[in-house]
DNA sequence: ACTTGGCACTCACTGCGGCCGAGTGCCAGG
DNA sequence: CCTGGCACTCGGCCGCAGTGAGTGCCAAGT
């Protein structure tokens, strides 16, 4: 009961201070939010969340303001998850329908994430290793030089100029192509590892120089590619958040810049299957301990495809941002999927 | 005589303010430059000069800050362009030198290009229209769907899925193949359309639908592409340049994510062959009348591959910034037109 | 015809003092 | 345990005067 209304007063600073991003007083609490007490019960009730560390005063006289760890605790337990309107779902699905390509896909999402929620969007490329394989094609170039291409399921097409040790033709082209789509079509590139390796040693004597040469291509070039790509729109949006962001404005956007940060940031939310949120210094990113990131992974089930998500300031609508970003994960993770 | 001491206090007013990013009076300029003359002529010739829209003060009494005007005649008149120190020229070499595919070269460029310059930095992919065919591919995918594949011979990639009228077999892609290959195999991609359009009516009548879908795909995909990709890096850059910008700075940061704003920006200085400089209102974007374009294109002679450049705040080092953005892209050119 | 020193003037910037008011902590009474 | 009252704090907002860099103009010098 008593802590019932003290948690009831920590919601209602988290709400009426992102929206005003003014530290907020007892008096306009009480009044604003119908908790049913004088503002010196509210008071009594602030004193008490500030010893526990869920929120501070910037100064002595002023009203408080959430600190990360009230953040964490309104996340936590204080917030559902506000559902988008019909008419928001309905902008998201016809904003992505039109896109020709993955590349499209990847580009209409980030900046549909941006617009949305109004704070910086980041998203992966799906990764080639939870991708499935659909085709392999083997063509030759030269006597000695073929190209691998290789589509995946969610339309992602890497290709590889192989050159080989012994002379190549195109019966032997055929052949490549056929082994290994035969070994590999429908496998996840995750897999592929095992199912190649132990190619060579099955296939006729004289194809086994060449099947390893390009097995060995497979691997190097799919499979153990550490940085993946990403895509990131509204960067503008960051200057939005009130002006103390304006000193560390120049970090963030250097820390943004660091893809190998962004894509542990971003894919450590792949994962888990739910919208994560890690806000300040739970980033473990020094120069974003101002800002919550707000992340999840898309594509069918539990093998995500990739990671999206916003990084804004800690001041943030989270409900509706998670939403957001649930929403927007959902629909290219059907998009890619179907296809 | 006289104008030319006029020109050389605009120069010392340029070089000061953009040390300084102070309003410089008479005084300072007097001393810092030896002028050999007062204060007081200083100041006449500053009248002067301001008079004919040159300089201007943000406020009376206080010092002179050079106008879009000023910096322009700086650039054209007073200003060479600063050789890189040797230490320089091979820290670029180095620097890009360990690229390994296209993709890296342009990503590693744009990185150089910021942390050499401080500012963003923009490069343009290689486009395809003026790059060359080095080898076209064609597959089956199914009975009525191919793959057509075309590399270039700056490394790009690209590939189409194209799903044809008729059934096809090996035999029908392998002669489609041979077609293309011989009709387009070093044409430039810009040429393209021409040499195509022919082609369906010289072929055996019974491939001629297929072709024609082909070759349709062909100018579809490949040449009547408006918006070509770019990389863009350094935008934290933007923070570093005084507090007025911070006003705007949202505005640029909008501009800059504009693909199409940008292409145009970079690209126009694609075909000059030499560093053009865009100050101002000559930018012909609103959210950037209080910055400057620095820009060349890259590639091998006149028919350039790309454009790369770097967009700063006006108060901008122009000598040292062409001659940085000229290295850069001669290097660029230089390993992607060996290649 | 330029250049120069002198001189009055302008005006942004800074520091100081005082007022205001939102907000707090504490306490005594319900 | 809640509430109204009360004294206290302190950041923000004037208004004010002083300062100094910088200008424009003019009369005198070369």
């Amino acid at each position: 009961m008593l802590e019932d209304r003290r948690l009831e007063v920590l919601r209602a600073i988290v709400e009426d201070f992102v929206l005003s991003n003014e530290p907020v007083g007892s008096k306009a609490l009480a009044e604003r939010h119908n908790l049913g007490v004088s503002p010196a019960t509210v008071r009594n009730d602030m004193s008490a969340l500030e010893e526990e560390g869920y929120i501070t005063q910037p100064h002595t006289s002023a009203g408080r303001i959430p600190t990360d760890k009230g953040y964490r605790l309104f996340v936590d337990r204080l917030s559902g998850v506000k559902p988008l309107s019909r008419a928001e779902r309905r902008a998201i699905q016809s904003f992505l329908e039109g896109a020709v390509d993955l590349d499209d896909v990847v580009r209409r999402s980030v900046r549909l994430l941006a617009q949305l929620t109004r704070q910086v969007a980041v998203v992966q490329y799906p990764s080639l290793s939870s991708s499935s394989v659909r085709h392999i094609e083997v063509v030759t170039l030269g006597p000695r030089r073929m190209l691998m291409v290789m589509i995946t399921d969610t339309g992602r097409v890497e290709q590889r100029i192989i050159d080989s040790l012994t002379p190549v033709d195109d019966e032997i082209a055929g052949e490549l192509r056929a082994t290994l789509n035969c070994a590999l079509a429908g496998q996840r590139l995750a897999d592929a590892p095992e199912v190649v390796a132990t190619l060579p040693d099955q296939a006729r004597p004289e194809l086994r120089p060449c099947l390893a040469t390009m097995t060995g291509a497979v691997l190097e070039s799919l499979v153990e590619r550490p940085e993946e790509r990403l895509a990131m729109a509204g960067t503008a949006n960051l200057t939005r958040a009130s002006v103390d962001f304006a000193d560390s404005l120049r970090s963030i956007l250097e820390a943004l810049e660091e893809q190998v940060v962004l894509m542990k940031l971003i894919g450590s939310a792949r994962e888990t299957g739910t919208v994560t949120v890690r806000i300040g210094r739970e980033t473990d990113v020094d120069a974003l301990r101002t800002t919550a990131v707000v992340a999840t992974g898309y594509g069918r089930g539990p093998f995500a495809l990739g990671g999206m998500g916003v990084v804004g300031p800690m001041r943030m609508d989270y409900p509706w941002t998670m939403a957001a970003v649930r929403a927007v994960a959902k629909y290219v993770g059907e998009l890619l999927g179907a296809d």
